[in-house]
RNA sequence: GGCGGAGUAGCUCAGCUGGUUAGAGCGGCGGAAUCAUAAUCCGUAGGUCGGGGGUUCAAGUCCCUCCUCCGCUACCA
């Protein structure tokens, strides 16, 4: 086994079914996750959902059912969206867990013990009807010379006795670790927004709340839950089977990764960090804040009614075929697109025509004029040795560089420069015509694509799961074959040598053809 | 208001610490090929690098200013 890896996506807040932006950020973490596999890494992968607080609470009022049964139902639609997106999560942690509810208590009881944790009152301009406060500028004038709250409800000035965090007492660490670990937080921007709010000044954080009770009951402390953030964060811990330090599952922790979007960086950079210097718990190495998906370039909201279902997506263009566009049309961690037209585009011009294209025009060209039997290496030629170091420097180091520091749409095209030189070497080496004037030539030039498809095939593996081992499958490629370090060695002259053989081959990607209005 | 990003070929974007004729993919156009999912390959497209000013032998690449868009500016997750 190699060294560890643990990556986490954010627990999803399951108070309506998984939208894109869910799968976007499972199925990326899912990507970086089977490509650290691929590299010989230990992984370990969690994602999840926050069951608890307030809105749940709602729901379930409003559906006359209990948010433990709610919470239940909603979760079963992330997992099985999970699933039906070949997301490869080994954890799928639910906050209303005993486990949690023991790690969300456990957690408390160390910053208690630190002297982080104080009673007070919180006090602001509370609306009964939205259950919620609001800050003095966000009040807006009713016309008769009161104020009400952004949703035109009524508020007054209560008092409710809360638990509170010194936050403030960490804001000289925080910077620090801004400043000496930059990769902590990641994009550049979201941590030049971090550091300007932190500069600002931080403030105890209340954390606990009195007037529900769904959540984590906060230890000794009757009638108060936590805060969610306490509650939710300590998920990436739970998991590992903290407080037992010395659970098998520790030598995960600190997180290598904690992939999130950016809406909620602050949570993650700022509070995170602070409760676990608190707690006295290693912090995770990297959180990385990624963009939001975009349906044609506006925000999906459920008013404009443009949110779009994945698995009707993955239903419409194919599973792989979703998961390669989001990764190759997004740059990751900015802001992305996304439409239909672009989906089949993407889908059609990289994977059907370029990649798919590409292994099956040798690979039945192969199984029709020789009965699908590999073919033997007769020497290699200049042109040979040129391709397949292309191929290395664009499989097993400019691809997993990429991979490594989360440009992941750089290391897809580092990939299509590799398809693309496979492409042009087919046309200039023309195998249909070394048919006739030099066989054995011929055989050379397909072994040598043959090796190259695989490797292709392995290196894509973690952004098109089923597809790359379909191929490999058909192929006959030894599994121990299939990792970064393993791709270069020598499998095929055993293969070829072995009575394996060919069997025709069918597209891998059928072409998407867009219904004439739209598909999704 | 404050802080921080962004504005580069029709589209989506690369362009690190300033330096030969500003790049890629897609689309479009022209050609080649015919093994293959009408897929592939080759060539091409001449964009005031948001406007203006400045520094420099030399600026998308640094400075100033203006315009446009976006993000952050704590307790809804």
């Amino acid at each position: 086994m190699g060294e560890s890896y643990y990556i986490t996506t954010a627990i999803s807040y399951p108070n309506g079914r998984p939208h894109i932006g869910h799968a976007y950020e499972a199925i990326a973490a899912d990507v970086i996750a089977r490509f650290q596999r691929l590299m010989g890494r230990d992984v370990r992968f969690q994602t999840g959902t926050d069951v608890h607080g307030l809105k749940m609470l709602q729901k379930a009022r409003e559906m006359d059912t209990t948010p433990r049964a709610l919470a239940d139902e909603m979760s079963q639609y992330f997992k099985e969206m999970c699933d039906r997106l070949d997301v490869s999560y080994d954890r799928f942690i639910q906050t209303s867990e005993d486990e949690h509810h023991r790690a969300s208590q456990a957690i408390w009881q160390a910053m208690e013990a630190n002297g982080d944790l104080y009673l007070d009152r919180y006090e602001g301009w509370y609306s009964v009807r939205d259950e919620a406060y609001y800050g003095e500028d966000e009040l807006v004038e009713d016309g008769q010379g009161g104020k009400v709250s952004p949703q035109g409800t009524p508020v007054e000035w209560t008092v409710e006795e809360s638990w509170f965090f010194r936050l403030d007492q960490y804001q000289d660490r925080l910077l620090a670790l801004y400043e000496e670990h930059p990769e902590f937080l990641q994009p550049d921007s979201r941590r030049n927004e971090i550091v300007s709010f932190v500069k600002s000044g931080l403030r105890p954080l209340s954390v606990s709340r009195t007037s529900f009770d769904w959540g984590v009951e906060v230890p000794g402390s009757d009638g108060h839950v936590m805060y969610v953030w306490v509650d939710a964060l300590t998920n990436y811990l739970t998991g590992l089977g903290y407080p037992d330090m010395d659970s098998p599952l520790m030598k995960y922790w600190p997180a290598d990764l904690h992939l999130i979007g950016k809406d909620i960086v602050r949570f993650h950079a700022v509070y995170w960090p602070a409760f676990l210097m608190s707690a006295g718990i290693p912090l995770p190495k990297q959180v990385f804040g990624h963009g939001f998906l975009l349906n044609k370039g506006e925000k999906m909201s459920k008013s404009v009614g443009n949110v779009v279902d994945p698995i009707a997506l993955a239903d419409a263009f194919g599973v792989d075929q979703l998961r390669y566009f989001l990764l190759r049309e997004v740059s990751f961690g900015q802001d992305g697109s996304y439409s239909p037209e672009a989906i089949a585009q993407r889908a059609n011009a990289d994977l059907a025509n370029s990649f798919g294209n590409l292994a099956q025009r040798i690979l039945s060209f192969i199984a029709k004029n020789l009965d699908g039997a590999l073919p033997a290496v007769h020497g290699h030629t200049p042109a040979d040795a040129a391709l397949f170091a292309t191929l290395e420097v664009a499989l097993q180091r400019d691809l997993p560089q990429a991979f490594g520091e989360l440009a992941l749409s750089q290391g897809l095209e580092a990939w299509m420069r590799a398809v693309f030189a496979c492409n042009a070497y087919v046309d200039e080496q023309a195998p249909w015509a070394l048919k006739k004037t030099d066989p054995e030539r011929m055989q050379t030039v397909l072994a040598t694509l043959y090796i190259a498809i695989a490797q292709l095939a392995i290196a894509i593996s973690p952004v098109i799961p089923a597809s790359a081992k379909a191929l490999l499958d058909h192929m006959g490629v030894p599994d121990d074959v299939r990792s970064i370090a393993g791709m270069g060695s020598h499998w095929y002259s055993p293969l070829a040598e072995s009575d394996f053989a060919i069997s025709t081959p069918k597209p891998l990607f059928p072409r998407i053809e867009l219904p004439a209005e739209d598909a999704a």
